[in-house]
DNA sequence: CCGTGTGAAGTCCTTCACAGCT
DNA sequence: AGCTGTGAAGGACTTCACACGG
């Protein structure tokens, strides 16, 4: 089970996380085994960039047979890094960061909800969950207790830059922006952005 | 302002918006011209790429200065078909539908809300805004009334698949789906799926 | 015989570099 | 002089098609 490619593109990355949910979709309906085809074509996926995708990392097919659906899961987890917890601070306790901590809270996995933050005075002591909210003053010291790895950002656009900055600052280590501005990124600090209305602009291209 | 291409590449497609985002955030701050240079430096992106995608539709730069900032939203915008209304469907009002309700409640523009759903009756009735949401099983008939072009679709996963299949029956042209899953889509039904899972264990490979 | 793993071919996307316009 | 628009080069990703192993 070796993990030659410290490179991995980010389209193929994309698509090992996605092969992960459709397996353990497969292995809840009990499915043990499966070629690449067949997962292919119940996913609407392609079989030959499956079978390249999970070759980078080593030959976990049995030829004549397909894939092991169990053992796949498992490898696929430990090349996205998903057989150890990750701690997560949420900032921003609006909606969408009570949505994304409910989201995250009722699924016990790799990824666990250790700190929570807003600007808002009405909201900090309140609990979301088992999770005391803290103000947002207190990011720095509370993200270095609790050595959260990965931050949710879902403050208001003018202030996720600062924010952004005092998170690396403290020590985090990956960031998911909700934000809808253009982070000014640490290059070692992995970001990505979700900002809804880009989705809708590119679906309302197709209205035209 | 010609727009000859009908295909646009998705990746194209997706820069677009962010191009309009970046300079919509100029326009506030009252720049009235940038260079493709200079829009790069700024928002760390590729200034040839901004050239060649905008190129596609036209010629909308001045050689030797650069874009007009607002001419050239203007014309961002009737590329992306957000120079009219978008109808808007929220299919599931828990806490990620609500955020999103919300948000874009708030921003007056070319999207906005006509209708919103879900299975709890206890929420039906209920207004959020100035919008009532109705049961689930009014789907079809409320889809067609308001005429909604775009649904937001924020089901839990195990019956996404089948509310999918009644919106696209019901005349929803576009979806956004929120939904964990991987949706069995209509071809001629636009569908771009957000899943915050997947996001985060793309980030947890960064972290090995 | 069947399905994986993989070079090779093909397609798509980005960067380069410069002609041409202001 | 400065910057756009664009062919051409370069690189990345996907599909093809088949040798190989079970």
């Amino acid at each position: 089970m070796g993990q030659p490619p410290q490179e991995v593109s980010p389209l193929s990355l994309n698509r090992l996380s996605l092969y992960l949910r459709c397996l353990r979709q497969l292995q809840d309906q009990g499915v043990t085994r499966i070629s690449s085809q067949e997962l292919a074509r119940q996913f609407h996926l392609s079989a030959a960039l499956i079978r390249k995708d999970l070759a980078q990392f080593g030959e976990f097919g049995i030829r004549g047979i397909g894939y092991q659906v169990e053992p796949l899961i498992e490898t696929i987890n430990v090349v996205l890094g998903l057989d150890r917890e990750h701690r997560i601070a949420v900032v921003g306790m609006g909606r969408l960061g009570s949505a994304l901590a409910s989201y995250l809270g009722f699924n016990e996995g790799a990824f666990r909800i250790v700190a929570a933050f807003d600007s808002d005075r009405r909201k900090v002591g309140k609990k979301v969950g088992h999770l005391e909210i803290h103000h947002i003053e207190e990011l720095t010291e509370v993200v270095r207790e609790t050595q959260a790895e990965i931050a949710l950002l879902t403050s208001p656009a003018r202030v996720a830059q600062g924010i952004y900055e005092e998170l690396t600052a403290a020590g985090i280590r990956a960031v998911l922006n909700f934000a809808p501005t253009q982070l000014a990124v640490e290059p070692d600090v992995p970001t990505k952005s979700v900002d809804v209305r880009i989705h809708l602009e590119e679906l309302a291209f197709f209205l035209r």
